[in-house]
RNA sequence: CGCGGGGUAGAGCAGUUGGUAGCUCGUCGGGCUCAUAACCCGGAGGCCGGAGGUUCAAGUCCUCCCUCCGCAACCA
């Protein structure tokens, strides 16, 4: 009998920082659908991985004084180890750098050209560096790039084009008769009204940098993006066939079952890729699932804003399971979430540590001191007995029932309220008062059984969550390390074994003080300063910089982040327009001695002149002025 | 009329196809002493943001509004 398959992929990440905890949710949430899905007797291909080209990655290599692969090299080895950290179990790791990726990619390039929908255009766009991606000018917004702001440059170049808008018909077909291939609704909502708004067609290649995959018909080219990094989820399978290279893991595993990404990349992985597929007549993947985003204090998480938390450090302190149990317990699937430590903190310690570590260990307790150690027989049922074994057998099905709808969160929860209704059940039975009469010693074995049955069906269940949580609860209750999902349906599999009370599984923390000290971890975070591109005195000595006073200072009429300031220079007096009406009124302006950029090309900004930039440090979550007690006018050098 | 996400007990969140509003923490009272000051029981605490509408029935569906939060418009 061969095992169904299951196939489940991350995105791969790109290594141009680390990586933070938004990252490590959603690769937990496939590791655990993975352990999950094996443990249920799948043969299981899960996929993680990264990618690797593109302008930023050879920007950055470059500033780092490195070529782009050393740079992605260390880099994705921090990455690695990470994944090793968190106990990470997938089958595969590629790279959009590995040969096995990049000559296939040719291969797909050369499949979609043969068949009629990639065609070369002479192209004069907008191109925003950031993004790599090209706008028409309908797109821009305000003349600049509507996805991140950024200034975009006129450029013209010849490049390949994919015929996107071909299959505009067939994706909304595909979203409106399968709605499960996106999911959840709210995001397949949003892609159905963007396709309807019309696709144009994708600009696929690039020749401005080099860092990529050449283009196999056209070796002045490079691929970019979206054909290079979605093509991985069947690269790594071995597809397209090269030579008489094996593809059996493809036809095995492929189509996917599920590709697990970050609501932001919803639209390439539900529009771009579905497109490239039925391009190249391949078969679609069965789901998109789109998760949310893990907020820090209600906002986005970004470096920026240093406020990125670093999973590593919380697994030092916590442990791995602590916190892979509370990303998958504390969220809701495709839901934006908050994190914050005081949360996290709770979870670790009502669930993990009262509820269940407590459990274990009075368990063990027990079962050594009235019965030395050994697991008794059930002598007889009652009817706490029956109300508890009930609970436990089924309550696997209920958690294969919410993992079916990736809901994590309530699948624990279902593993959760046996661990409750076990300890109430010691609670009802009460074996203390039961162990001071030897005539009630069938009954004491029995509660002590059903305890150990009940400890035992739990450790399976939270295997796909937390194995090596599982193990340890297997080895204080003596059982072997051989999980199977089946043994948790079935009850009264234990009899003669030897328990061994261990350390706490989870030592119970102390919220007020761990809080204090997780403060303290993110404060003295050693700032690793990324340094733009290195320049020459001869480059620096463009910019004039000057001290300024600040004599009067309004607010921007039609803008509300802005100030405008008039500020003498000198005999000069200048409007400059500054960034910074979030943070200070025009009166705490007014009188403000500050560095001046006084050579910067004058612009209009939603209206009003600026002539020159004032210059503002970072400071935590507000900007402080860059100010000396110099005259006016005199050079800042 | 920019896009998106929210408003449910003091806090943080769930609420599947409409059918008695739930969970965790906190709080108050009680129980227990096997256990990691853990565990168990009970109580108090909600006009489910507002107003209309559909319906026998609305937190849930429809319309409008209020409000909060991201992003963008606008950080030279």
């Amino acid at each position: 009998m061969t095992k169904e398959k299951y196939y489940i992929t991350t995105p791969i990440y790109y290594p141009s920082d680390n990586l933070h905890i938004g990252h490590t949710y959603c690769t937990v949430m496939a590791d655990a659908m993975a352990r999950f899905k094996r443990l249920e007797g799948y043969d299981v291909m899960f996929l993680t991985g990264t990618d690797e080209h593109g302008q930023k990655i050879q920007k950055k290599a470059d500033a780092a004084g490195a070529t782009p692969q050393a740079y992605v090299d260390h880099i994705v080895d921090g990455i690695k180890k990470l994944w090793e950290t968190m106990e990470i179990s997938y089958d595969d790791f590629i790279r959009t750098t590995d040969e096995r990726h990049t000559k296939r990619v040719q291969e797909i390039f050369k499949k979609i050209y043969d068949n009629g929908d990639i065609y070369k255009s002479d192209y004069e766009g907008w191109y925003c560096t950031p993004c790599e991606a090209f706008w028409t000018d309908v797109q821009l917004v305000d003349g600049k790039c509507p996805d991140c702001g950024a200034v975009v440059e006129k450029a013209r170049e010849e490049a390949y084009f994919f015929k996107l808008s071909k299959y505009q018909d067939r994706l909304l077909e595909l979203f409106e008769k399968t709605p499960e291939f996106l999911e959840p609704d709210s995001r397949r909502n949003e892609m159905i009204s963007f396709v309807k708004q019309g696709l144009e067609d994708l600009c696929i290649s690039r020749t401005s940098f080099d860092w990529g995959i050449p283009v196999p018909i056209d070796e002045k080219h490079v691929i970019y993006v979206w054909l290079d990094a979605l093509s991985n989820y069947v690269t790594a399978l071995g597809y397209p066939v090269i030579d008489d290279e094996s593809s059996d893991k493809y036809e095995k595993y492929w189509p996917c079952d599920v590709h697990l990404v970050g609501k932001e990349i919803v639209r390439f992985h539900s529009i771009i890729w579905p497109a490239m597929l039925m391009s190249m007549d391949v078969p679609l993947p069965k789901k998109v699932l789109g998760h949310g985003w893990i907020l820090l204090d209600g906002g986005k998480m970004s470096k920026s804003r240093g406020n990125v938390v670093d999973p590593v450090k919380l697994i030092d302190r916590y442990g791995v399971d602590a916190l892979k149990y509370f990303l998958l317990r504390e969220y809701t699937f495709g839901q934006d979430g908050n994190f914050t430590n005081e949360l996290m903190l709770n979870r670790m310690n009502f669930d993990l540590a009262n509820d269940l570590g407590n459990l274990l260990s009075r368990t063990v307790s027990m079962i050594e001191k009235y019965n030395d150690g050994i697991i008794p027989n059930a002598k007889e049922a009652n009817e706490p007995d029956d109300e508890l074994k009930e609970m436990a057998v089924t309550t696997a099905a209920r958690v294969s029932a919410q993992m079916e709808k990736f809901s994590f969160s309530m699948a624990l929860e279902e593993i959760w309220t046996l661990i409750r209704r076990t300890n109430k059940y010691i609670d009802e039975t009460m074996p203390w008062a039961l162990a001071k009469d030897e005539a009630s010693k069938p009954k004491l074995d029995t509660v002590l059984h059903n305890l150990a049955e009940s400890l035992r069906i739990v450790s399976i269940l939270i295997y796909p969550f937390m194995h090596t949580t599982s193990a340890k609860m297997r080895e204080q209750l003596g059982l072997g390390k051989d999980v199977a999902w089946e043994d948790a349906k079935r009850f009264d599999l234990t009899a003669g074994e030897k328990v061994k009370k261990g350390e706490a599984i989870f030592p119970r923390l102390d919220i007020e003080k761990e809080i204090e000290e997780l403060e303290k971890l993110g404060e003295p975070k050693e700032k690793i300063p990324e340094y733009k591109q290195e320049i020459g005195i001869e480059d620096f000595d463009k910019v004039d910089l000057r001290m300024g006073k600040i004599i009067d200072c309004k607010k921007h009429p039609k803008a509300d982040k802005l100030l405008v300031s008039q500020v003498k220079i000198g005999g000069e007096v200048r409007q400059i327009v500054s960034g910074v009406a979030e943070y200070y009124e025009p009166a705490d302006m007014i009188g403000k001695n500050v560095v001046v950029v006084a050579n910067l090309k004058p612009v209009k900004l939603r209206g009003e002149m600026s002539q020159g930039m004032l210059l503002f440090a970072d400071n935590a979550d507000r900007l402080e002025f860059v100010t000396s007690a110099a005259e006016s006018g005199n050079r800042v050098r």
